[in-house]
DNA sequence: AGAGGGTAATGAGTTATGCTAACGAACATG
DNA sequence: CATGTTCGTTAGCATAACTCATTACCCTCT
């Protein structure tokens, strides 16, 4: 089964990172369902929330790169944001250098809903936190860079 | 933006809090979204895969169950079960004791394409290792457990 | 300069996958 | 045995992604 040895020092453990890997799938996909639910702002869809985030750790992007950093295809990114603009949380602007591209920027609107959105977010950590161990916690807290690192790769 | 003061008592560990549940939340839907990509089997949707990882793990479980499982509402269970038994990948049998559920149990066909999709994953991890060190590797291991706790609490 | 190939964003139409509402059959309780 | 409850299902609908095709623009090569 396990003939695919890397050359990364994986080593005895392969077959727990299979597992992990299990795992982590099943647990990303159910807790992304639950995450769905759980938005913040009734109006506004995962994806576009994510963009937003993006948005405001990159400053700006163009349709293109969103879509790339997002995995969506450009058709998509071109209604996520035409959506985003509709609503007053982006701004769209000529792109300096090449007329075919343009600019995705948040507005201070958006800014002040992501300050609310993470106050919300508070509140659903803080009912979830009852449930889990302080362990369990560091746990998380290690893994989510990780994690954001696997979802750009 | 950045206000990372390390030794402020109370408030930072919530802050700290906080930022790990936005990388999170952020990480596991663009995770999920890739990972819908990832299917090993392109017949299969996200879901109906989870649901043949929970029987698996659990034997055999009645469509309420698994509804309740998966974070899904029972008509969305119905369908997809039902999709699983054209398939060939689950059987339906009549519940012993209350003739209005019914059992759901993973045939042979199922197991054998849960341990196909096992072998196509850890080729996808493998790939994907390249990029993580064994700290980041270990952070994963360490969460994936508590991630599972967190989907199903 | 002009032609041709490549890339960005978009428009239209389709598909996938979830939901709610309403229903019939089987149980449980007075 | 009458009544309310639970389980699975059917029907209809909403959302959000996708693919394919189109337009505008950039860039290189002759």
């Amino acid at each position: 089964m396990l003939t695919n040895m890397p050359e990364l020092s994986l080593g005895d453990d392969a077959a727990a990172d299979a597992d992990a890997v299990n795992a982590l799938r099943s647990a990303v996909m159910r807790l992304s369902r639950r995450l769905k639910h759980q938005r913040v702002d009734e109006s506004l869809s995962p994806t576009e929330m994510s963009v937003l985030g993006t948005l405001a750790r990159c400053g700006h992007a163009t349709p293109g790169e969103l879509a790339r950093k997002e995995h969506v295809q450009p058709p998509s990114m071109t209604r996520i944001v035409a959506m985003l603009e509709a609503k007053g949380l982006v701004r769209l602007e000529p792109h300096p250098d090449d007329r075919r591209q343009k600019v995705v920027t948040q507005t201070e609107q958006a800014e002040a809903m992501l300050e609310e959105s993470r106050r919300k977010r508070n509140a659903w950590l803080s009912e979830l936190a009852s449930g889990l161990d302080e362990d369990e916690w560091a746990a998380l807290r290690t893994a989510a860079p990780v994690l954001e690192k696997l979802a750009q790769l």
